[in-house]
DNA sequence: TGGACGATTGACT
DNA sequence: GTCAATCGTCCAA
């Protein structure tokens, strides 16, 4: 994907407004990015800052990959691959607002409202996301990146990476000015 | 080979 | 607001 091959906190900027279409289990849902965050192998605070790995080999691919890990051994996070092949350089989902297929989702999530989306682990659930789903080519089904006009430059907004404690000033992570799905804290 | 530590969440006070 | 759950990965010895 040529629109993402470009560094981690362009694409973040790109990706809000986009949308994910997945069809895992016979189920469609489609929802709307509103959170993102920048991550690169130049960042202490990335996986793929101590290089490339099995685990993280996902971030290397190029442009328009998925690359998902465990977080605290308990929940999935998803980040969308972006930069050059090679170079280690993704974008954390934090927050979706979902579009179509609620009713999965809620089921899936067992829960209702705003909560049931607005954090990255909460994402993968929804979306019926797992680790055996890294690695994979966002262009192609079960799970698909639509991409969508670029949000206008005041309905973005840029702040603190949440949960990290190296390099934990810069302002990497961006989301959609007053959008209710927006991970507290 | 062992131990500390997460790009988190949900339950409970 | 505080805290436990839970396990793959990484680094020290």
């Amino acid at each position: 994907m040529k629109w993402l091959n470009v560094p981690a906190e362009e694409a973040a900027r790109r990706l809000l407004g986009c949308e994910l279409v997945s069809t895992i289990d016979g189920q469609e849902v489609r929802v709307r990015i509103v959170e993102t965050e920048a991550y690169d192998q130049l960042d202490p605070a990335s996986h793929a800052f101590s290089g490339r790995s099995a685990r993280n080999n996902a971030m290397f691919e190029s442009a328009g990959h998925l690359y998902v890990y465990l977080s605290y051994g308990l929940n999935f996070c998803c980040n969308i691959v972006c930069g050059p092949d090679g170079f280690g350089s993704g974008v954390l989902i934090r927050a979706v607002e979902p579009l179509s297929g609620l009713s999965v989702i809620e089921s899936r999530r067992g829960q209702k409202g705003v909560t049931v989306t607005n954090g990255p682990g909460k994402v993968c659930q929804a979306l019926g996301i797992s680790l055996n789903m890294s690695g994979h080519d966002l262009s192609h089904k079960p799970v698909q990146l639509i991409q969508k006009p670029a949000l206008a430059a005041e309905q973005i907004v840029a702040g603190k990476r949440i949960g990290i404690s190296k390099n934990a000033h810069a302002l990497r992570r961006f989301y959609e000015k007053n959008n209710s799905y927006i991970s507290k804290k």
